[in-house]
Order: C-alpha cells, then sequence, then structure tokens
DNA sequence: CTTGATTTTTGGAGTCCCTGGATTTATCCT
DNA sequence: AGGATAAATCCAGGGACTCCAAAAATCAAG
C-alpha cells in the first residue's frame, strides 16, 4: 500500500482535467461538434495524449469510479444480508451518493441521454451492472450468476433502474433518485420478486 | 396502389444483395475486419451507394422488416382486446416469425451479441420496441405512454425479451423463442403485473 | 547530482467510417 | 425519341482511432 507517488497523483489530475474540460466543451458546444482536438487543446495536452486517458471519446463521459464503489458495496455485504436488503441498500446508498455530485451527474446524464452514440453506449455500462446485480442474487440463493432467470431479474432491475435515471433528468434532477428508485420497483413488485426468487433456492 | 416498378424491385434486389453480401462476409472474417469496400465489391456496387441504402454499417446488421409487422399487430389489435391479450398474441406471434427465417435471425443475433457496436446500437432499436408497447398499454388503459409507469412496465417488457433472446443464442437457436418469452415473463410475472397496471386505468 | 532505466508524451503516417456536392448514368413518362 | 426524375458514381475531406518510433519527463540508485 504506498502513498501514491507524484507520477501517479499527476496522471489523476490530468485524468480530471481531460475530463472537466471535455465536459464544459460538450455542453457549450455540443457533443458531436467538440473534437478530440478541441479537448486536447483545453486540457493542454496532444491529441495522442488523450487515448492514454481514455480509450474513446464516449468514454470521458461514460467514465466514474461510481462502478468499483457498487462492486464493493455488494460484495462487502453484512453476513447473512439477503438480497432484496442488499439491493435496497446499494440503492439507497447511490442516491445519496449523487446528491453530492448532482449537478455534474445531472449534467452528463443529460448527454447521455441526448447523444445517440452515447445512450447506445451507456446499455453496456448497464449490462456490466446487470451481471453484478446477478452476481449478487446468485451468491445468496446457492444459484448461478448465468442462470437464465437470475438473468432475467438482474435486467429487471437494470431497466428498472435505468427508467427511474430518464424520469429523474426528464424532471430536471429535482427530487430524489432514490425515490423514483422506490416507485419504478414498485410498479414491477420486485423486492417481492425477489423474495421469490430467494425461496427458490437451489 | 400501382405494381412495384422495375426501379423499385431493382432497388429492392440491390438492398436485399447489400445485405446478404455484408452477413456472409462478416460471418467469415468478422465484422471490424469486413469494410464497406469490401461489401461493395462483393454486391458490386460502389461504396458511395452502400450509403444510399443503410446509413451506417451497423444497420446492415439490425434491419430488418419485423418492426413495422410488430408495430401493426399492436395497432390493429381487434377491439377489447386487453394488453395482456395483446403481448401475448404478438409474441407468440413472432416466435412463429422468426421459425421461418430462423438460421438468418440466428446468425445475426449472434454477430449482434458478439460484436460490442453492434450490442450498444440494439438497445436503441429495444427503446424503440419499449415505446411501441408503452404506446399500446397506454391505449388500453387510458393513459399516456410517457408516463413512468407505463414506461418502467415496457422497459421491463423489453428487458424480459431481450434476455430470452440472449438465452436463446446461447442455446444455439435449439428450442423455441416463444417458450423462453413465456418462461421469462413467468419469472416476473409480467402477466398478473400487467393486470395490475390494467386496473388502475385512469 | 548524474546516469541509466522506466514511463509518459508526442508526432506522423495511415485506416476506416461517413458526409456533401458535383457529375454521370439509368429509368421513367409522354 | 427526348426531357424529367431518380439513382449511382466520383472526389475531396473531416474526424475517430491505431501503430510505431522518437523525444521528454520522472524515477531509482550510486
Amino acid at each position: 500500500m504506498t502513498v501514491a507517488g507524484l507520477r501517479e497523483r499527476k496522471k489523476q489530475k490530468t485524468k480530471a482535467s481531460i475530463q472537466r474540460q471535455a465536459l464544459r466543451l460538450f455542453k457549450k458546444r455540443g457533443y458531436e461538434e467538440t473534437t478530440i482536438e478541441d479537448i486536447a487543446e483545453a486540457a493542454e495536452i496532444s491529441p495522442s495524449t488523450f487515448f492514454n486517458y481514455f480509450p474513446t471519446k464516449e468514454d470521458v463521459v461514460v467514465y466514474d469510479e461510481y462502478d468499483p464503489l457498487m462492486f464493493s458495496m455488494l460484495t462487502d455485504a453484512p453476513a447473512g444480508e439477503t438480497a432484496r436488503q442488499s439491493i435496497r441498500r446499494v440503492l439507497e446508498a447511490f442516491g445519496e451518493i449523487i446528491e453530492k455530485d448532482r449537478e455534474d451527474i445531472l449534467e452528463r446524464s443529460r448527454l447521455v441521454l441526448e447523444v445517440p452514440e452515447l445512450r447506445a453506449r451507456i446499455w453496456e455500462e448497464l449490462e456490466k451492472a446487470r451481471d453484478l446485480f446477478a452476481a449478487a442474487i446468485a451468491a445468496r440463493t446457492g444459484r448461478d450468476a448465468s442462470d437464465f432467470e437470475i438473468q432475467v431479474v438482474g435486467m429487471t432491475l437494470v431497466g428498472i433502474a435505468f427508467q427511474a435515471g430518464v424520469e429523474w433528468v426528464r424532471i430536471g434532477g429535482a427530487g430524489n433518485l432514490a425515490d423514483l428508485f422506490r416507485r419504478a420497483m414498485e410498479v414491477v413488485g420486485f423486492e417481492s420478486l425477489l423474495d421469490e426468487v430467494e425461496k427458490h433456492a437451489s
């Protein structure tokens, strides 16, 4: 566990700078209208360097640090916690985290929903989320994460989360995202659905 | 209602030829490895002409004639049919249609699931499907298709259909896709969910 | 502080998707 | 047959991204 050296810190600063400048330009001029060259210039790096930090232009919007966080929250669950409790805990925590970076997340979400290229791309991330949920549910029921039923349940949850996000953006980021999660879950009766799956543990 | 003239027929043949050649090459050499130029050469057209028929390289895989079919099946529903009946009718019909073009659809589905670019792209189509379902449900309940609850239900159905498709490809296209639809719907209790929504008609 | 190793940045050449407009060719209708 | 319409082609170019070699910055050790 070495403390981050100079090199490492500088890299993080550069990455953050690229992302900040990029989002600023996207907001100002639009996503398609902003070129990698523009971003590089604003961030005071060469165009080549951009690709050292983000594999594609899309990633500069999609990337954040929440995924590993969500991962650890699901894997480091309190012993004996049910799937239902885990999911609820994670979604609630997420609602709070989002409150902190509200403006940033809202702006990025708008971009993602507006730009077709990004809107398509985000599903790659959402399928990762489905697999995370599937793994969590599988672990608590002794089944396999690749089981058809588990996958369907995972995807259902992702659909719920996505639509909650869409609605959140639609109303301009007002109100609490966690509330929308809960409402969407109620519509589908997701929690009792989870209980049902848990009963059928093998 | 004029009979399709020579021009029209030729166009359709060209379009079909492009798609056939493209899919052949994709299967043989891979999607990324096949260029528009390759496809154009195989289909005996110029590269420019390709874009007269398909707006992007992705579309040559994603495009089919089923969307308008599904649309009309949902809008031309028998009077008095419930949302539940409509959905079931459409999904069953779809299962049968797929039986006809089984090989073609299976191959294209494989491609879509394997190539990240296409896998992302397909969600654009799936969101269209969500809106179709949402409109159908809304029409039968006197609500608005943009209602949060309706959107969530529509997305849930799309998730079900998507995972059924994934599973279908996973098992190599064996068995009946309609069966997988039904199984996935049971997992989520989708039909009683629909009944519930219908009860809350406004 | 210097030197040599390692990592990061940069530059340049090139591929491929896709656009836009001008020109040519094919089909259609009278 | 000939003018109108539509489709196919050609050409030039932008922009994302790759690959590789060269230059610059950072580091670790003497």
